[in-house]
DNA sequence: CGCCAGGCTATCC
DNA sequence: GGATAGCATGGC
């Protein structure tokens, strides 16, 4: 077992608790239980930065996986002044988002349609203890996502008995595709509207969740997810527009190449209630 | 209990 | 092009 400590900034309950990743447990100590490319882990916070524990510790995946080196700081800087994010910027400060891997971000967003976090989590977690292997870090038990072939022996069955409902043949035929060949790992060198149209190729991929999976699993910053949060957010401040994809445009014509990274502060303030405008409440 | 959830597809006009 | 029903399931 190994440990190291990595001094960069970040809130690790906020960013884990932002509903961009399904898979971190919280264990009885306060640190967070899961895997990065299913290699188990530990992570706590410590001070304003992590501490990590696991065998064969790769720093470099984990800085990558929690965007440690980005600069933060400067980048919400140009937002200070803009009103659909500047207030938001202080109250989750620390929230990061991730650079998960592509093919376990696809299958959680799949889950996430019409869904609630709660329920997000508890088929990652059926999944992973069903279809995927158990790994153990100190004395956690963890389990990995389960890769495409799994899945293909997983079965249509298998994911509605997990309570999957109608996603499942989404699950199983994104799991197709990927063994068929489509290949997941490009997106992320292509530019963002042709990995758009890509990602939206597979059946139960909509705009909605290929943007989460470009923002959260293939490093496209500029991807800018709109669901019902989003939506209400953007309705106060383009009062006179109502159609969401031109909202959609509106937003990223003004927040720029980092429109994805504001609209996670954008999104976990609005989820969490958190004032600013009224659209809130809670 | 009824409403809602990080939506999408099919189908209508 | 834009609008709307139906979808499985469970949290709250």
């Amino acid at each position: 077992m190994n440990c190291v400590f990595i001094p960069d900034s970040i809130d690790l309950e906020v960013t884990i608790d932002s509903a961009q990743s399904f898979r971190w447990k919280r264990t009885a100590n306060g640190t967070y239980a899961g895997t990065i490319a299913s290699v188990p882990l530990l992570a706590a916070q410590s001070g304003e930065g992590l501490t990590v524990y696991g065998d064969a510790l790769d720093v470099s995946a984990i800085r990558r996986y929690f965007d440690l080196d980005r600069n933060y700081e400067a980048l919400l800087l140009k937002y200070e002044d803009e009103p659909m994010v500047g207030a938001r910027i202080g109250v989750c400060k620390g929230l990061r988002v991730l650079n998960q891997p592509v093919w376990e971000t696809l299958v959680a967003f799949l889950f996430s349609q019409h869904n609630n976090v709660a329920r997000i989590t508890l088929l990652m977690d059926r999944l992973c203890r069903e279809a995927g292997r158990k790994v153990r870090v100190r004395e956690f038990d963890v389990f990995t996502v389960p890769e495409p072939e799994d899945i293909l022996r997983f079965g249509e069955e298998g994911l509605r008995r997990i309570g999957a409902g109608y996603r499942a043949p989404y699950v199983l035929r994104a799991a197709q595709a990927v063994a068929d060949g489509f290949d997941l790992d490009s997106l992320a060198h292509m530019p963002y509207d042709s990995a758009l149209v890509k990602l939206m190729t597979l059946h139960g991929v909509g705009e909605k969740v290929a943007d989460c999976v470009l923002l959260f699993g293939c490093g496209h910053a500029c991807a800018f997810p709109v669901d019902r949060w989003i939506a209400r957010v953007l309705a106060e401040h383009f009062p006179d527009e109502k159609n969401v994809r031109r909202l959609k445009r509106l937003a990223v014509e003004r927040l720029g190449e980092h429109a994805g990274i504001a609209n996670q502060f954008m999104f976990h303030c609005a989820r969490k209630g958190m004032i600013i405008g009224g659209e809130g409440a809670g």
